[in-house]
RNA sequence: GGGGCCGUAGUUCAGUUGGUUAGAACGCGUGCCUGUCACGCACGAGGUCGCGGGUUCGAGUCCCGUCGGCCCCGCCA
């Protein structure tokens, strides 16, 4: 029933073919997309990676073929052999719709069962079902592209590394537990019952200590591990392009980054300047209310505390107070500002305040409580013109050491910017089928942030915590204050931030054993703790380390930005579901009695 | 850990105030069809209404629990 390949070799691929091919002969490859039978004269649409190519099967021109076409179903793989010719009626909708292929032998290398769902652009399926069936998902020309878009980028990247002088290191897989930062993945050892190795959340301690070895630029597309709940953009295991180099200073990093993005970015044909834009964690708080501003738009924030002084009885509230201005918001109906005040309790607002300015006047309930002067005050402040709603709330004082108002104005800010549609959306990108994804001019604002303070107050554990990880750098100025006043204390770490999306993090890090303990300490931790937990590095790093830095970017988002997509689970192969599962593999999943017995590990029970 | 939305045919969905025989489209099967391209036409098969329990004369529909998917907060760079 089913034919060999035999010696048959493939000569183009299907979805390669043009009018330049005319006349000529050739075997293709591919799946059935679909079958259209006219009775003495079948259609099929061939597939493959480079998209789809019509054939026909024509009785009284291959009576056999024509025979063996009737029996194709959906999926199918088959050999084609045939010449290509010039459609009557070409098909503008497809790359190929120019030309097809008289076909003049079909070999059925295998067949298919029926598909849970139809393999098409546009598909209806459920997420769940495209888990579950990964593969047949990954047939389609979307996630194609993405996965050629995504070996584009990081070959981009690859290169550009090398071509910096940097060279690519492994780092093991099998480590030993960090303390600080995500939950580990654990990994029993059999050899050393009862002991466990990590997965690394980043291979951030051995490329310090490949900078302490001289290695001078190391870099790695690094996986990494983190078992944390996952969102749209978080997945448990992740790639980053990880870099650490030495006796540079925060630009040296920022310059290399710069020119290995512009890179990444000239795949999908963008041109970005550089050096990109730098901003102080403090402004991007007080101005956007976030520490990874979207920078594609204005509606900047407007601190209007002071205003609010006069209604402060009435009011009864003492936080402060942060203001935007939605542009043309004046329009929203009544209910829509229901709904956005809603919006902003959800954020943590104690309360939200609306000015409407329009040509006749402005209006606002709070001109009862402030006045009419306070109001138009505040409008100005905010930068509202006629047509505008100025969207003003207020909070508790301060989270983190954070103006708790400016956080929450911040995701009003992006509620509104997306309500509203102001954000500029993506630039188009090829597949290879030659269609575009996306189609609006977008605008990529990359920024670099930082200021950082050191530590920040963890309320889960009553004690400063980094906000970054321990061994990030100190501004030397700052060093007095780590026992007196650490929430002064200002990091040199840095965050690349592209379209509101943190790409990631870095800094220059302390390479001084003895400064390195004093930050234990600072966080509370003992010498001995210290010892214990870090002693290898603390070893490593009295043997005359250098002065050194790096950054981790992640490149799941970089690939999602650059793939106009939402969710991570569009870029990666074989993603797993909110609940940290591969539905496909059905992974994790239970053991055998004598693996566990293996490794000494008894199961308490299903919680 | 918390909040929201969802779960009915292979797939995507509809399903009235709880009412007897659970529908549509696509897909699938059979037949016809020589220029289709989401081919068309005719006929047909296909259901543990996620699972468990409860209320009721009667549950897809109401209640409780549970499992699974997505989004968000917490958590996490």
């Amino acid at each position: 029933m089913l034919d060999f390949l035999g010696n048959l070799k493939r000569t183009h691929y299907a979805g390669a073919l043009r009018v330049a091919h005319e006349g000529q002969s050739v075997v293709l490859m591919g799946w059935v997309a679909r079958r259209r039978d006219l009775g003495n004269l079948i259609f099929i649409d061939l597939r493959d990676r480079e998209g789809i190519a019509q054939i026909v099967f024509n009785k009284d021109q291959s009576a056999a073929a024509h025979a063996k076409a009737e029996t194709l179903r959906s999926e199918y793989v088959v050999a084609i052999e045939g010449r290509v010719v010039r459609r009557q009626k070409a098909n503008p909708e497809i790359a190929t719709g120019e030309v097809e292929v008289v076909a003049s032998a079909l070999h059925i290398l295998n067949t298919s069962a029926t598909p849970p769902f139809v393999i098409e652009e546009e598909i209806n399926a459920t997420e769940e079902t495209r888990l579950r069936y990964r593969y047949l998902d990954l047939r389609r020309a979307k996630p194609q592209a993405n996965l050629a878009l995504r070996h584009k980028v990081i070959l981009e990247i690859r290169n550009a590394m090398s071509e910096l002088g940097f060279y690519e290191v492994e780092t093991p897989m099998l480590t030993r537990a960090t303390p600080e930062g995500a939950r580990d993945y654990l990994v029993p050892s059999r050899v050393h019952p009862g002991q466990f190795y990590a997965l690394p959340q980043s291979p951030q301690i051995f490329k310090q200590i490949l900078m302490i070895s001289g290695l001078d630029r190391y870099f790695q597309i690094a996986r990494c591990f983190r078992d944390e709940d996952l969102r749209a953009d978080r997945q448990p295991d992740f790639t980053q392009l990880d870099l650490e180099m030495s006796f540079v200073r925060p630009e040296d990093v920022f310059e290399v980054i710069e020119q290995v993005m512009q890179r990444a970015m000239r795949v999908i044909g963008v041109n970005v300047a550089a050096p990109f834009r730098r901003m102080l964690y403090k402004d991007a708080i007080r101005r956007y209310g976030s520490d990874k501003p979207d920078l594609r738009f204005g509606m900047e924030l407007a601190d209007v505390t002071q205003f609010f002084d006069a209604g402060r009885e009435t009011l009864k509230f003492e936080g402060s107070v942060f203001a935007l201005t939605a542009t043309g918001g004046a329009t929203l109906s009544r209910k829509q500002l229901d709904e956005l005040a809603e919006k902003a309790k959800g954020f943590g607002a104690r309360a939200m305040y609306t000015i409407k300015v329009a040509p006749e006047g402005i209006a606002s309930a709070l001109a009862k409580t402030l006045g009419d002067e306070a109001v138009k005050k505040i409008a100005e402040a905010a930068g509202a013109k006629s047509g505008d709603l100025v969207v003003a709330v207020a909070a508790q004082k301060q989270i983190k050491g954070t103006e708790a108002a400016a956080l929450v104005a911040g995701q009003m800010r992006l509620h509104l910017a997306e309500k509203l549609n102001v954000i500029p959306a993506g630039r188009p990108f090829a597949t290879a089928q030659g269609k575009s994804f996306a189609s609006a001019q977008g605008k990529w604002e990359f920024v670099w942030l930082t200021g950082f303070p050191l530590f920040e107050w963890s309320d889960t554990e009553n004690r400063w915590a980094p906000a970054q990880h321990p061994f990030t750098g100190i501004v030397e100025e700052d060093l007095e204050k780590l026992e007196t006043a650490p929430w002064e204390v200002r990091s040199k770490g840095y965050d690349l931030v592209l379209n509101g999306v943190e790409l990631g993090s870095g800094s220059v890090r302390i390479h001084r054993a003895d400064v390195q303990a004093r930050i234990f300490r600072a966080l509370g931790l003992s010498d001995e703790q210290a010892r214990q937990r870090f002693g290898f590095f603390l070893d490593a790093l009295s043997f005359g380390t250098p002065p050194h830095g790096g950054i981790a970017l992640g490149l799941d988002r970089v690939v999602m930005l650059l793939a106009r997509e939402k969710s991570l689970r569009e870029v990666i192969a074989f993603p797993k579901t909110t609940a940290a599962q591969d539905l496909m593999a059905d992974a994790p999943n239970t053991v055998p009695q004598e693996q566990l017995d293996d490794l000494g590990i008894a199961i308490k029970g299903p919680k």
